[in-house]
RNA sequence: GGGCCGGUAGCUCAGCGGUCAGAGCAGGGGGCUUUUAACCCUCGUGUCCUGGGUUCGAAUCCCAGCCGGCUCACCA
């Protein structure tokens, strides 16, 4: 059984699956598999009849503490402040900085299909939701301190007390202290030296730290939302899933101060690239809104579905890792509309299948069963100057495509171009050389140049323009010769492309200006002499798009 | 130092107690007169990381170790 659906069985009642990320910057597309397992989880609930909620939360009351992403100026007065206070990057419409890149995860969420109910830490502190959690840390810190030293192995001074202040004065909520507790109130100092990486201002006072005006640290926090929204399920990543992490602390936190057991865990593994961590600020690794240019969302979603949670993804946009991905998209979805399939497929493939599709109430087996065309084909298609594509597929299904596949199509194109532009490597790419391949030399056969002067005759004489005709006289003239087409056509790749294969032959040339293509078959067939110095004077012009 | 995950064909991985260990891709060979980066046929003896153990039987379970990655020990 499919590994969400196993966590479903074994569960009864409703269930309320939650989630939450500091919006502290742009994200690779690596934090997209915790949202994805997520909403996998959900629907594998809701599909067993649970009730079910989606939760995703956004802790935009945690400090800013990326400094690379302000302006040097808006350094010194934003660092520490809460992401939801901090004015958005320039040129965005956003209220807040939080705002801003939130929205950016979120709407890439909705592009692959993923629904959470949102809500914003800095609306719910001020509803009081929060206050009678704080309430119970500021009572119970010298528990909280000792959980602290028990589990994380963490030493807290006497007076430290698990709450942060905003400061009243600068508004930083990283650089504050609170050491005294009155029942009421709490004491809390704004220190320039508290973090390396903000400076407090100085000021000191007495506040009540309810309605919005102080936050809980991190594994509180996080405690407080399983207790304030009912959270049954709260898979995580491995980072946190460390002994004595922040799941580990959150969790006694939650048992021993709030007196809650905490959610189910599900640790899952990361998407690293070539074996390592993603990280942008490395160069390793591509924005989530990135990849979702290259790769449809059911291929995002299919890329993190296809594995167990508890498996390390290695991820390599590079070379023919997404043309591979599409490939055993299709193979699966071939599979789950029931036609034969080559090879093995992977266990629970067809409901692998339905899980990646961005509507959960698609039939499947339809879905399925639309024509897609092939990856590595669009790649070629994109490239040929005037290839009618959609025409081209079209021929390939036997029928016009309907309007879900024009959709897969288009996708296809987009993707096969971001692909082109980025990753693909250079053999994947089609270029016209400026000069006769030494290949073509070296590779040519005698009947393979007699059969290219044949051709640059008969292209002189019946002047071929469409790529009909070009194709058409490409076999006539093979016929002629006596030469088996796929010998001819290999002669024509040699040629210009200095390979034995490529696209369509006759729209390649189509392509091209005819006087360059009659002479390149000429000097192929040794009929020509060849430029002295490759300063040829046609020109023969990219086959790139 | 602690934790988690992994180490199976060139690459990516499946198999996780029971036929001689599998698939895709890549690669080799052959075929194809109009889908020519497609399609069809064909080719894989790999210390299943190592060493012990359990078992009638282990890639599959247990123990130890090696290697790789991530992570915690500051904050979120």
């Amino acid at each position: 059984m499919y590994w969400a659906d196993e966590l479903a069985a074994r569960l009864s009642g409703p269930q309320v699956v939650n989630d939450s990320k500091t919006p502290s910057g742009t994200v690779h597309v690596g934090s997209l598999r915790g949202p994805v397992v997520l909403d996998a989880i959900w629907r594998a609930l809701r599909e067993r009849g649970l009730e079910a909620r989606l939760l995703y939360g956004v802790d935009d009351l945690d400090p800013m503490d990326a400094q690379a992403l302000l302006t040097p100026d808006a350094v010194e007065r934003y660092m520490g402040v809460p992401l939801a206070h901090v004015p958005a990057p320039e040129g965005s419409g956003a209220a807040s900085y939080a705002r801003h890149f939130a929205g950016l995860f979120l709407a890439t969420f909705a592009g692959l299909g993923i629904h959470p109910e949102t809500y914003w830490m800095s609306e719910v502190y001020p509803t009081g939701a929060v206050d009678p959690y704080i309430r119970l840390a500021l009572d119970r810190a010298d528990r909280v301190r000792e959980i602290y030293r028990r589990v994380a192995n963490v030493q807290h001074p006497p007076t430290w007390h698990p709450v942060s202040v905003i400061c009243e004065q600068c508004g930083k909520v990283g650089t504050t202290i609170v050491t005294d507790w009155d029942g009421e109130r709490v004491r809390y100092e704004c220190r320039p030296d508290l973090v390396t990486w903000a400076t407090g201002c100085g000021h000191s006072g007495w506040v009540a730290p309810f309605g919005g005006r102080a936050k809980l640290p991190w594994n509180l926090e996080w405690a407080a939302q399983w207790s304030i929204f009912g959270v049954t399920i709260e898979p995580n990543g491995k980072d946190l899933a460390t002994a004595g992490g922040s799941r580990d602390r959150s969790d006694a936190i939650s048992r021993e101060i709030f007196e809650r057991e905490p959610p189910i865990n599900l640790p899952y593994e990361f998407l690293n690239i070539g074996g390592r961590k993603m990280s942008t600020s490395k160069g390793r690794g591509a924005a989530a809104h990135t990849m979702a240019e290259v790769l449809p969302p059911e291929l995002l979603r299919f890329l993190f579905l296809r594995h167990r949670p508890s498996h390390a993804i290695d991820f390599d946009p590079a070379g023919e890792t997404i043309p591979r991905l599409f490939d055993e998209f299709d193979r699966v979805a071939a599979a789950t509309a029931g036609r034969e399939v080559k090879g093995e497929l992977p266990p629970d493939h067809a409901r692998i299948f339905a899980l990646s599709l961005l509507d959960p109430e698609a039939d499947p087996v339809a879905e399925a069963g639309r024509f897609r065309p092939d990856f590595s084909q669009v790649a070629m298609l994109a490239q040929v100057p005037g290839a009618d594509i959609e025409g081209r597929i079209a021929a390939e299904k036997g029928a016009p495509l309907d309007l879900a596949e024009q959709v897969i199509l288009a996708d296809r194109v987009r993707a096969a171009r971001a692909w082109l532009a980025d990753y693909a490597p250079d053999r994947a790419r089609i270029a016209v050389r400026d000069e006769l391949p030494a290949e073509a030399r070296r590779g040519l056969s005698d009947e393979q140049r007699t059969y290219l002067g044949a051709l640059a005759i008969a292209a002189g004489v019946s002047r071929p323009v469409s790529g009909d005709a070009w194709q058409d006289l490409i076999f006539r003239v093979a016929e002629e010769a006596a030469l088996p087409a796929g010998r001819a056509f290999g002669a024509v790749y040699l040629a210009f492309l200095g390979r034995t294969n490529g696209p369509r032959a006759g729209w390649l040339l189509a392509a091209l200006e005819r006087t360059f293509v009659v002479e390149r078959l000429r000097q192929a067939a040794g009929w020509a002499p060849e430029p002295e110095d490759g300063g040829s004077s046609a020109q023969p012009g990219e086959a790139s798009a």
